[in-house]
DNA sequence: ATGGGACCTGTAGTTGGTACAGGTTCAAGG
DNA sequence: CCTTGAACCTGTACCAACTACAGGTCCCAT
């Protein structure tokens, strides 16, 4: 299987794909004469693997992790299961973050809607720092 | 009021001004013989304004838009009021793709608790690609 | 006048890729 | 066997939004 095919079954962009490698989390693959890339089952498990954790969010530095751990195939599923839930805290500290500002910003614009306002009240808003630094 | 200072007041860093001041969303500030960089009150607030716009997950380049809405004082309220509606649209889908992510990453590691599996339940579901290629 | 903290410019690195340019190889059709 | 053009190659530059130096200058208090 050279690159194109690999691309398509992992649905991972050729050029990703080489950078993969430039970065050493995809082994560089063994090459025909004219120096095209082949690649086997084992590629495209590793790459799926890749692309799959990187769909739920892990950095690549994450994944590298994950994958030292399969690699050297001594690992616990403890330490995969305190990486994953590590993770999903994260994630859930960006999903409360993100909930916040949402209020935020519909807060901002509802004011919009009042119609006593003198000036835009988002501009306003923007204008006042969060936290007015407390006295020295 | 020199960098310094106004790094202070406003939480922003040394080089990050400066930065904007590069990328043009700050004014080149007027500076003293030697050339240290000198802010007045304006300064102080159209820099809070754009630390406030990033906090509240404005990109750059739509902070930069808000800034000529209200640089050229003929902005509507309603233009602002679009952009921010548009954005929190955003941050809403956003939410709704993290926890998502969420519950998959809790339901792979709840496999985990069953006990009875030879292999780790998270590495298996991650070299599951999430969508099998149908049939050609 | 001197010491040292604050400031200056310019460049490179970060993350996770994407987008070329300009050149080579491979495979199928004639 | 030769040609053609799709697929592949390397290398570099670019994106956001900063951060981190290195190596030098300025300011001001003592």
């Amino acid at each position: 299987m050279t690159i194109g095919p690999l691309s398509k079954q992992t649905g991972c962009n050729i050029e990703t794909i080489r950078y993969y490698e430039r970065i050493g989390i995809m082994p560089p693959p063994p090459r025909t004469e004219g120096g095209h890339r082949v690649y086997r089952e084992e590629h495209l498990k590793r790459l799926t693997f890749i692309r799959r954790s990187r769909e739920l969010g892990f950095t690549l530095d994450q994944v590298r992790n994950l994958l030292l751990l399969v690699d050297g195939d001594d690992f616990t599923c403890d330490e995969v299961k305190t990486m994953t839930l590590d993770h999903a805290g994260d994630v859930h500290r960006k999903i409360a973050d993100l909930k916040k500002l949402e209020r935020v910003l519909k807060d901002m614009v509802s004011q919009c809607d009042l119609g006593d306002v003198p000036d835009c009240p988002v501009i306003d808003a923007l204008f006042q720092a969060k936290a007015p630094r407390p006295p020295t």
